[in-house]
DNA sequence: TTGAAAGCGCTAACAT
DNA sequence: ATGTTAGCGCTTTCAA
């Protein structure tokens, strides 16, 4: 290739990568590299340099459309920012979550975002300790001080939905939730009816994070009190399940039971009743998580060693509605 | 590394590859593993080697629930078989995936799955002429015969759907379709109304490829014949979309319209009412894809050059039933 | 501005 | 079974 040109090699490489070149040069071999089609190695490149243009991004699972939504934007960004893109799943498993880490860095990729706690959360030294940029994502637990987070605010989240309920006068509440995972989100809604109190009782743990785990769930709280006007589902598919426990149970929604999710995932709008649901700001978390990510790989530095927290909102649709008036608490009618 | 064990780098190479080694060599190169944590860098691994352990796989994109399952299958597949995943999304765009795959080649990937017709079939002749193995997967189009492909048989599967459908007796069935990607489905509908014929003028297309669009579409079917017993949608996105227009219109589902769908991703099982699809074999059409494409970067042959079409099935659930009595078309009552 | 030399960390081939 | 030599294709450094 360089023969060809009748240059070195150390020119063709500084023609690449637009380094200066007197003016016939350039032309002399990009005439060249047209005519033998050449293609720079990018492994040898990235052997010398160090450097791969590649972000592994973790999520515990792509079927979750919660996080496929996420790598679509991740994606798209870092194609936009001309990185790769190294999926690995983590199925909240640490030892997954190791080998993927371990392998990463044998790769020498250039960052890590990671989605989820399940797994992550055991191997947080580790992540800590990698010789490149890493930042949580989606985190619902503790922010570790070690690394920086880009989130959402989920204790503010199920308060927003909490309020909501009980704006309408909903006072006997369950919650269907995949615990330990979405405590946070069950604390903020508890705040919501702090002065009411909400009975542990009424928190039912989903034994499958899925609408079947979300309908058995809910199968259980509305036998254990037949007279709830309400069921916050601590994410969307949760709710799917917990609607149809309710219309088989043969209530209405939001008539009899009023039901909340959490996610705002594509289609639940669509549905029938279009569910009431926390809206996240997806595309604005993941873009905070990338640049933060991509600035320290520009610079040299480690990431900005923040906790960014992203407001949620609440979206209304058909599935809430006020409690039944038979039902309300005594002084609340 | 090698000094600290005192013996050459090669034969820490050849511990770390498990090649033969006395065992007392074997054990002092692994003290000195142990000892400095060692970790083989990939990247001279791959660049000596020729080979990166890595797939590409194009999807249009993650957010589509049909291609996010196929990429959590995909990921599996990979994983267990020790390779990593490179995802692209296409975005239908023939740019994006022709820059896509160049950077692949450069990067030296040992294979890739590319799903998708959209912006793939426009790269066919580059794709036939990557130096490592390419399939097709969920090929919807005319197969070229230059490259293997994996997919369904979707005339099929529209022929499925289109057999139900008639056989419940529906004689005036709307079609609501993303054309033409999605010809072959509808042209397998029709072959099953072949004696009775299915009119041009009944197939609305989406002007986008989402709920919107399939409620759009079904409204204008609505619009136009508001005799129609069913509405075939040509994926389950624009089902719930169609659903949504039926009920908007005052109509029930499926006691005056009936509504069949194409994918069963997950979830349309559980909402209301529970949508009747047509069923693909996910995993297997994964599985074949993946063990292809490794088969052939085990033997350094081309990958075998098949057409793999998969026989999808129908699951009917609540959104179809027999068509109104009084709409039965005369001589079949 | 361009050329020449060195080396990133590994493995293939051959010699011992 | 292990050591030696060479080289994958690039970029960094230094010399011309």
């Amino acid at each position: 290739m360089a023969a060809r040109a009748g240059v070195t090699k150390q020119t063709v490489s500084n023609v690449v990568s637009g380094k200066k070149v007197r003016p016939e040069t350039l032309e002399k071999v990009n005439k060249a590299i047209a005519e033998l089609g050449y293609k720079p190695n990018l492994v040898a490149r990235s052997l010398r340099t160090g450097s791969t243009s590649t972000v592994g991004l973790f999520v515990p699972s792509v079927a979750n459309p919660f996080y496929s939504e996420m790598v679509e934007e991740v994606e798209n960004l870092l194609v936009g920012h001309g990185y790769n893109l190294l999926l690995a799943t983590t199925r909240d498993d640490p030892d997954y979550t190791r080998a993927h880490l371990e392998n990463l860095a044998a790769r020498s990729v250039d960052a890590l975002l990671a989605a989820g706690d399940n797994g992550v959360d055991q191997q947080l030294p580790m992540l800590a300790a990698a010789n490149f940029p890493v930042a949580l994502f989606a985190w619902e637990g503790d922010p570790p001080t070690t690394l920086p987070v880009v989130s959402i605010d989920y204790q503010h989240a199920g308060f927003l939905a909490g309020c909501h309920l009980r704006d309408l006068g909903h006072r006997n509440v369950a919650v269907v939730a995949d615990l330990p995972a979405h405590t946070p989100r069950v604390v903020g809604l508890r705040r919501a009816f702090a002065a009411d109190g909400l009975d542990d009782r009424k928190v039912f743990a989903c034994t499958s994070d899925d609408a079947a785990g979300g309908f058995a769930a809910a199968c259980a709280a509305l036998d254990a009190d037949p007279e709830l006007t309400a069921i916050f589902a601590t994410h969307d598919i949760l709710a799917i399940g917990a609607i149809e426990a309710v219309v088989r149970s043969g209530r209405r929604v939001p008539d009899d039971v009023s039901v909340v999710g959490f996610d705002d995932i594509a289609q639940v709008g669509r549905i029938r009743p279009a569910l009431t649901t926390v809206t996240f700001p997806k595309r604005e978390m993941a873009q905070q998580a990338v640049e933060l990510l991509l600035r320290a790989v520009d610079s040299g530095q480690p990431p900005t060693n923040v906790v960014s927290l992203l407001r949620p909102t609440l979206t209304v649709r058909d599935s809430s509605g006020p409690a039944r008036r038979d039902r309300l608490a005594p002084g609340t009618a």
